[in-house]
RNA sequence: GGCCCCAUCGUCUAGCGGUCCAGGACGUCGCCCUUUCACGGCGAAAACACGGGUUCGAUUCCCGUUGGGGUCACCA
């Protein structure tokens, strides 16, 4: 009982407890993007605990790879990171002095008459409850071949203030009594969470809306052991475009396969922000401002369904701001599978310096590794089938008089190639378009690309009039 | 099936009794810009699930229906 307002308790305490059985999920992220900016909006503390107490299924590639998503989306925790599977002794430990107080006791049901029991109720239709004959009985036949449940009320009702959720109640009647104490003495999680967060001081449990049921559970133990109740909230789950619980079969399910699709982590740090909560009219939201606004209360209490194609918007956003250096550094290996070699540091201050060109013209940073391939790739260059399209008819003759017309130029500037370009067209008596997009074909390979005379600088003189004589007539 | 949660444009959302013949964003469709593709600018179509109440007045409050979702282990 903390009464004087002097402790040195942080007024808040998160934490984010994934267990480590596959990579971070987008759900998982997301909770843990909201208890992180909570923490920080409140000066208090994000804690990160991973519950390894189901041992079988628990990797250490699971772990590493949950904390290099959250290293990737920027969520730092305070500390070191909290391993539930070093606390067994503990759990252990609330389990007896519930035991020795009357708040629990040993179950010596066979696992047979349990399924049996269950069986019956499906059969009958009618909800099944463990109605263990151990509830009351002390008289315990040996040391092993039990397991330890708690003695939940059966009256009365449980209520949770839930901080997204609002009020909701359950009736005691309708809670079972929960092994807290496997028959081989290891801890369930129901124990493990409820001990751990109490012990890590945790104040507000933000968490997804698959643990609200659970909490009434949980909340059986705390009044048991006498603990302060901490704040709830339960956020809905991500959903996918048909508004199913998120899973492998909607996609890309983990945050680093975003990375590898080419996101940047603070575009999927914003979208996930805006799903499932709002503030105004506001979008477009970084980090900061997010630590500002952050507020549970705001936080919908319906599930929303992932939208890739918002993802990719905010994405281009978030690109076309990025710092072309940084840019080109991420660029730069996509581009090198892409042409199959590394590149070298010139290519890739050339690739910086081909950004304020590229990035308008990408979602992602994979698109915009393609759109910089034109810049590196030997020649002859090898055609797509549009560009091929292009260089049909009248276009190796008007390359021609453009090679004449560039060859004798004194400055390679957007603005000098441009002006000898357009002459060229008007001498002709064409459009621009129609010298301009051969001429874009013989530089790129493609029909597509930044703008030519961008092309033209980017290239340079020497590669640029190669690649024209490579395509013009003669 | 029991229990719990939810319900505004296709999607994410604003709205917290009258300011709403409902606002923004993405997407879609036009137009403009333009050497291509983007970017950018302008504009359009597009929603309060339904039925009862409460109220002078409901998108906003209550109940029900329908529809969605979650959860029911010695998994976490």
């Amino acid at each position: 009982m903390r009464l004087s307002a002097t402790s040195e308790a942080p007024a808040v305490v998160t934490r984010f407890a994934p267990s480590p059985t596959g990579f971070l999920h987008i759900g998982g992220a997301r909770t843990a993007l909201f208890n992180w900016l909570f923490a920080r909006r409140h000066g208090g503390k994000f804690l990160l605990r991973i519950e390894d107490t189901d041992r079988a299924r628990s990797t250490q590639e699971a772990i590493d790879a949950i904390l290099e998503g959250m290293r990737w989306l920027g969520l730092d925790w305070d500390g070191h990171e909290y391993y539930q599977s070093q606390f067994w002794a503990r759990h252990a430990e609330v389990a007896r002095e519930l035991l020795e107080r009357g708040h629990a006791y040993r179950c010596y049901m066979s696992a047979e008459a349990l399924k049996a029991g269950r069986e019956k109720a499906q059969a009958e239709r009618r909800p099944y409850r463990v109605e263990s004959p151990w509830r009351e009985r002390t008289d315990w036949p040996g040391d092993s071949g039990y397991v330890v449940r708690l003695k939940a009320p059966r009256e009365g009702e449980t209520v949770i203030e839930d901080r997204v959720q609002g009020r909701v109640v359950v009736k005691n009647a309708e809670l079972d009594d929960m092994v807290l104490l496997r028959s081989d003495g290891t801890p369930t999680y129901m124990l493990a969470v409820v001990v751990d967060d109490h012990d890590m001081g945790v104040t507000h449990v933000i968490r997804g809306d698959d643990h609200l049921n659970n909490a009434f559970r949980q909340l059986g133990i705390i009044k048991a052991m006498g603990w302060p109740e901490p704040v709830y909230a339960h956020v809905p789950l991500i959903h996918g475009a048909d508004g199913a619980k998120m899973s492998k079969r909607h996609g890309a399910t983990g945050v680093m396969d975003y990375d590898a699709l080419g996101y940047l982590p603070e575009a999927l740090s914003n979208y996930l922000l805006r799903l499932g909560w709002g503030h105004g009219d506001d979008e477009i939201i970084g980090r900061e401002e997010a630590v500002r606004w952050f507020d549970l209360d705001a936080v919908g209490r319906a599930p929303s369904r992932f939208d890739l194609k918002k993802l990719d918007n905010l994405n281009g956003h978030y690109l076309r701001e990025a710092d072309d250096g940084r840019l080109a550094g991420l660029a730069a290996p996509r581009v090198a599978g892409l042409i199959g070699r590394d590149l070298t540091s010139e290519e890739i201050a050339l690739l910086a310096r081909a950004m304020p060109e590229l990035k308008p013209r990408a979602r992602n940073l994979n698109e915009l590794a393609e759109s910089a391939t034109f810049l590196f790739r030997a020649r002859p260059l090898d055609m797509d089938e549009k560009a091929g399209q292009l260089l049909i008819g009248d276009a190796p003759r008007l390359l021609a008089r453009i090679y004449a017309v560039l060859s004798v130029l004194d400055e390679w500037t957007a603005l000098a190639t441009e002006a000898a370009v357009r002459g060229v067209a008007d001498t002709a008596g064409v459009k621009l378009g129609l010298v301009a997009q051969p001429l874009r074909a013989a530089l790129t390979g493609r029909a597509t690309s930044p703008g030519i005379f961008d092309v033209l600088v980017l290239l340079g003189r020497e590669e640029s009039l190669a690649r024209i004589a490579d395509r013009m007539e003669g």
